[in-house]
DNA sequence: CGCGCGATTGAGTAATTTCAAATCTAGTGG
DNA sequence: CCACTAGATTTGAAATTACTCAATCGCGCG
């Protein structure tokens, strides 16, 4: 189960097996329900995750009541509401399990020890952000530069298998239109 | 001058005399003149730079030919064509001066040295990314919540005095709408 | 079989775009 | 100081696109 995480890592550094150990001693494992909550709008955030299985969805409220779909998070993807995490704010989002879900837990404390005493993992971290960053971008120019059924296409690409797991209701929100718009494709 | 950098640098960690002229050597300074292009499409792309001063806009060509705006960087803030300075590849983006810039840039082998051989850099760099993609992150949301009018709103807290500085052409373009639908608020 | 959820389809409405024209503004040179 | 020009902004009107609301369809499951 934690090898995913060891896997994971490894791609940016490598790591003996005692420091992997030490590593792993900073997270919890935690498993959620269908339909749970990982994070919910208004509470303290006092994890960060690492999904091993299953799928949760981040979603943001709007004042009509709307739901907004920011991403989904699926198996080696890293979740939580980074603002509230980082800035140690109230939850903004929402993060739901769509499935069954399975997840390596870090608080912020022990990320922020785990950086300070382990230079390879805050340059882990970094190089993840920057990806992250650069993924943000891609998804920014994507609602600047394409219409709505390109975007659908990229979505599928991203989070592929995706189309198979949840309704498509799922798939407008994150696109920004609605239901009706995207079955006319 | 580099002043800033290190002011800049110290929000996030304190840096001693030695410890800045180190980080300093690392960086060169670069003028560009209004309308130069710091990166340009197609192009390898050498550096991330550092705003002393100036104003300049990344932008994607898409293929009907129309300029999006994906970001302005303005003093303190970093930019560059992040998914080509990370992964080595030719840039897809212009990033162009809107005025008489100046900036601080690092190469791609000096970042990477610099956050090697000090773990306190490697830090700033990780906690930066992290605000960065929390920026971003916002911006998506306003995209899928809130129409161009509040979009607006919050372009103008975000860069303060932005309006001033642009014609409104850019705004538009960032915002994701025409001229004409900004003019009409 | 029938219920319920999700997906589709239709029709009317609202918002945005496009294209064109008119207006405004700042800077230049007479 | 004024006229001229180029660029930026605004306005108008038609065409397109997406939205809302409602009704219908399809399918899996009890």
């Amino acid at each position: 189960m934690r090898a995913h995480l060891r896997q994971h890592i490894e791609q940016i550094v490598a790591l003996t097996d005692e420091e992997f150990d030490f590593v792993d001693s900073h997270f919890v494992l935690r498993d959620f329900k269908k339909h749970q909550f990982a994070v919910q709008e208004g509470n303290e955030v006092d994890m960060e995750f690492f999904v091993l299985e299953g799928l949760l969805k981040s979603t943001f409220l709007s004042q009509d009541g709307k739901e907004h779909i920011l991403q989904f998070s699926m198996e080696n993807w890293w979740v939580t509401d980074y603002q509230a995490f980082h800035f140690r704010q109230k939850a903004t989002l929402n993060i739901e399990c769509i499935e069954k879900v399975s997840v390596l837990g870090i608080s912020y404390e022990n990320k922020e020890k785990l950086c300070r005493e382990m230079h390879k993992m805050e340059h882990f971290f970094r190089i993840k952000n920057n990806s992250g960053y650069i993924g943000l971008q891609q998804r920014i120019l994507s609602f600047l530069t394409s219409d709505a059924k390109t975007r659908y296409n990229q979505l599928l690409v991203k989070y592929p298998g995706l189309y198979q797991r949840i309704p498509k209701t799922l798939l407008a929100s994150y696109l920004g239109v609605s239901r009706e718009t995207l079955s006319r494709l």
